[in-house]
DNA sequence: ACCTGAACACCGTTCAAGT
DNA sequence: ACCTGAACACCGTTCAAGT
């Protein structure tokens, strides 16, 4: 009855799954530049080079975080109920789906690849929208082409927000009254920069384009 | 009445000018992510090392080439007329913008940065437009707006568009047909996504917010 | 004044070797 | 079976040295 020889163990055993989530913790603390194999190796108490025990190389991890995150995001669900109306189940998804960016804004590159394995890891987010659509009379072809233009817009505006958002070196008050003294237009454009950043423009943006598909529904 | 000994030159002196325009061709043909002080030494053929003479470091280089476009699209300028319609005019300034978008695909993410310097270096461009925004009674502020949000939309759709074009493991047929069973209008999106790709939203996208521009236009 | 060679601290990845 | 050390070809950058 000796109770087996168990050596004791200083870390949990590496395998594919513990390496992803690794990454991942990485990417959302320090952004995808800074993910290295050696860093990766490190966070995970080994050398970079057995990482490649599990996984073929770098991209392969970088795909696996992606795969990650699509999964988050089936379980993600709009509140959408059956009675909603088309716009706020839309408005609900979008929403939702910038929730998801805003977790992992330095992932958010990799949503830009294979987007129809994103859509279909992700159905059961998507399918309420789209039915409310069709119920409120678009087209199949049209409801997904509002979904679609609606994702788009989401995920770019925050790809675009996440890829800079300081702005080193900014123009001095002279600089302003001098452009606005010769093009007034473009320096109010400027001057509003500062009062309305980037960030208050992408809810007025996505009302216009339920604005203009409201405009586009065939009248009841 | 000796001419002056002119040592046979191998190769024009180095200048900041001459390096920015390498860094944007190797850029332009190669992406940013191979541009490397080495590479561009070599391109110049010089050692990497020289660079360093006439630019502190490779940051520097980056909003060098950065600058050098914001002069290109100033240069531009839409083809806008007087009598021309608000929304003929900011369609105009939306094609012109992704026209320099599309020449530099590899260099957009520079983009996002330093706003205020880009409007200000490129104001010959957008005030034709702000102009007539405003002649057509949208307010200076709401100009403004629209003006940006299209700026946003067109630069921040070709980022995503720029981030990846292939979907290096689509899914198969079995795939999709077995979605469509489950939930059948994500089916008929993923369906949508080989039939009308991505680059035949923008416009389609581009259209829904000129007419949500339309729709809160105060009747005249 | 301008360019270079050698060096340092980093990469991703391979491969033979250790346990 | 799983992990590692040494090595290779790359980075950006510094600094003393060459012309």
């Amino acid at each position: 009855m000796v109770p087996p020889a168990i050596a004791p163990r200083r870390r949990a055993p590496l395998d594919r799954r513990r390496i992803l989530e690794a990454a991942l913790r990485l990417i959302d603390e320090h952004g995808l530049a800074e993910l290295s194999m050696r860093r990766l190796g490190a966070e995970l108490d080994v050398q970079a080079m057995s990482l490649y025990r599990h996984l073929p190389n770098k991209q392969a991890v970088v795909e696996g975080v992606r795969d990650l995150i699509f999964t988050e995001l089936a379980q993600l669900r709009p509140a959408a109920t059956e009675e909603e109306s088309w716009d706020a189940g839309l408005t609900a998804m979008a929403r939702a789906f910038r929730g998801i960016c805003r977790r992992h804004p330095h992932a958010l590159v990799l949503f830009a690849t294979d987007v129809d394995r994103a859509y279909a890891a992700s159905s059961s987010f998507y399918e309420p929208t789209l039915t409310s659509l069709v119920g409120a009379g678009f087209t199949e072809d049209d409801a997904a082409d509002a979904v679609r233009i609606v994702v788009r817009y989401v995920l770019s505006s925050e790809l675009l927000t996440a890829a800079v958002t300081t702005t080193p070196n900014p123009l001095t008050n002279e600089e302003v009254t001098r452009l606005g003294e010769q093009r007034p237009l473009t320096g109010h454009l400027v001057r509003s920069l500062r009062t309305r950043p980037p960030a208050t423009l992408e809810d007025p943006g996505f009302a216009l384009i339920v604005a203009g598909l409201r405009a586009r529904l065939p009248s009841r």
